[in-house]
DNA sequence: GTCTGGCAGTCAAGGTTACCGAGTGCCAGC
DNA sequence: GCTGGCACTCGGTAACCTTGACTGCCAGAC
């Protein structure tokens, strides 16, 4: 598409311009060492590389800047992500050396280690709708004379909870054999293994057994429906724009985690790893790119880290940190160091 | 302290400067209605009120803006928090009516109610350490023959779990009479019951009740030590200054828990309800203030809520947000309509 | 044909100056 | 003790100029 030197060309304002913020000259990319041309020439070039789309000039008498476009060829060329600085990968290490225990705390703390590494900001979405495991126990618990809880323990560790009203005339004794018999049906099959468990003779125990069933089939009320997302670091996103009006959109954006989630799933779901200025379909996200990966628990495509910073943003670093980060945090969560807390019928391996 | 004429003055220019954000000079103050003096009467008690620290002049030709001291003075003679506008109290009566499930979500959601209220940033500290309840079932379920979970499910619907190791030559039958005997020593008292079941006679299953007991009556790992904070409307937040770094410095600020929970705890542990400007102890929140309020959960104080927006908040409107969600919240709270989800001892009544 | 040096043109940024107006402080008089 | 008046102070804005960093283009060299 691009002739080697308008590809160097090109190559070169966009890493001056990420480092520099500013329009670059046509006599600083003719004095860089490896092209050795006259700035008249680097001009030229610029010029059409400027008609074909792929560089800009905020005015007649500046240098150049890289368009969508032209950030887009920049980073489709790229060789591969950058490898991690030492300290950075020592960060990593260090991170995933004393990652332990629950679920929501560990990917709110990798939120804040992707945005360490990138001094971006970073999103994590959270395993989604993950699929059911074995039953390993069950139980029915009377808590007051009108309610009960229905525990389910699954084969990876997660524990299921629903409230079960109970019909007023239901005596203790009714409730400890429905909790008996929907464990005989449940455990050893999945949570939502159809049918019903047979007929106990008592009216009362049988419609308890199905309303356990029934609620323990239901994803928890108000939490499936979204992935919880963390943010880390929106403070140092705010640090990599100028204007206040940019920063509270963008702020305001990271606080909407519904647009969030969408805003990953889309780009993955096109194939990306970057998404490039208006790339993606935000508007209001025309200044940013974003750099992300899905995580993986036990093989199976899970949730999705991210990196949200300036459309210049260092691309190569962004990328070494998203996917060593989505590498390390499936491997974390498939290896059974961190547990899920409660409620999602995870497709985690034993604790 | 000040008679009543300059306590006008101050007052006057407080909310003239809350409103603009800009200082306020002699002859909007003389004009406005109530105070029938002429200009050069309010410079000369500017003056004193200069003199006595409660403004400050920017420079020698500007009008006079409050400092912290002018503004404690306002807020303390304050009359009480304004009523909340009637789209407002629409608002939160809404909220609160559809407030249903898990706390963790109510909380956050929390904070974004009280971020709109007040268009600053909201802080909601989740409630801290609540007192045990009484265990209604407990159970040990082998997941894998080196492992075991610990489940208790307590009187208000709370389930706490526990991984156990099991040593290697348990068998599933030493698992259940373990599980049992635990269940006997334990339901009906609560989850930190001091001593031990009786010894069953063999060694095994009682090493196996002792490990699960002690997990049991160990806080959840990581979870213990620092009650979640959930913040809202940090975009809000970021609108009402127009320095970027100072911006910036408030994010960050915004994103160490650590920081934001001992703030406000100080704050209240102070006996105050607004913290202007430097009264509390953090530098770079200098040009905030923050308002405060605890909530309750079965008339015991839980948790606090709070805003911080600039030192030229609208305290009485922040007041008035602050005390109705506060009041509200802990409401909700105490009816059940909100229920913990998982390890938490809650000392919340039953579901 | 391609590259280069040179030259004229353009435009943003920065510095200077002047001016305006919003405010104050002070004082004399009521 | 209050007020009107007056001189003074400064920040902000606009106009202006200069500077310098670019570009575009062209004619000549390779």
């Amino acid at each position: 598409m691009l002739d080697d030197r308008k590809a160097a060309i090109l190559r070169a304002v966009v890493e001056c311009h990420i480092r520099t913020a500013q329009p670059v000259s046509s006599s600083y990319v003719a004095q860089l060492p490896g092209l050795s041309v006259s700035p008249a020439t680097v001009r030229n070039e610029m010029a059409v590389l400027e008609q074909e789309g792929f560089l800009f000039q905020p005015h007649s008498s500046a240098g150049r800047v890289p368009t969508d476009k032209g950030y887009r060829y920049f980073v489709d060329s790229l060789s591969g992500p950058a490898p991690l600085g030492p300290e950075q990968a020592e960060l990593v290490r260090m991170f995933f050396n004393r990652t332990h225990g629950e679920l929501e705390r560990t990917l709110a703390e990798t939120s804040s280690l992707l945005s360490h590494l990138t001094d971006y900001a970073a999103v994590v979405v959270a395993p989604s709708a993950p699929e059911p495991g074995r039953v390993r126990s069950v139980q029915l618990v009377a808590l007051s004379p009108r309610l009960a809880l229905a525990v389910a323990v699954l084969a990876n560790g997660a524990v299921e909870r629903r409230a079960v009203e109970l019909p007023n005339d239901v005596a203790e004794a009714q409730v400890e054999m429905a909790s008996s018999l929907t464990a005989a049906f449940l455990v050893g099959s999945s949570l939502d293994r159809p049918g019903q468990p047979a007929p106990s003779g008592d009216p009362a125990v049988d419609s308890l057994m199905a309303a356990a069933l029934g609620s323990l089939r239901l994803p928890e009320p108000g939490t499936g429906a979204q992935a919880p997302v963390y943010v880390g670091g929106a403070a140092r996103m705010a640090a990599a724009f100028d204007a206040v009006s940019t920063i509270r959109t963008v702020l305001g954006i990271l606080e909407q985690q519904f647009v969030l989630v969408s805003l990953l799933k889309d780009v993955l779901d096109r194939g990306l790893t970057v998404a490039i200025g208006t790339e993606h379909g935000l508007v209001q996200l025309a200044e940013c790119s974003v750099v992300v990966a899905p995580y993986e628990v036990d093989g199976q495509q899970a949730g999705t880290v991210g990196v949200l910073g300036p459309t210049r943003m260092h691309y190569d670093q962004a990328l070494a940190a998203v996917a060593v980060v989505s590498k390390k945090l499936s491997k974390a969560l498939s290896d059974g160091e961190v547990r899920r807390q409660h409620s999602d019928r995870g497709q985690r391996s034993a604790v």
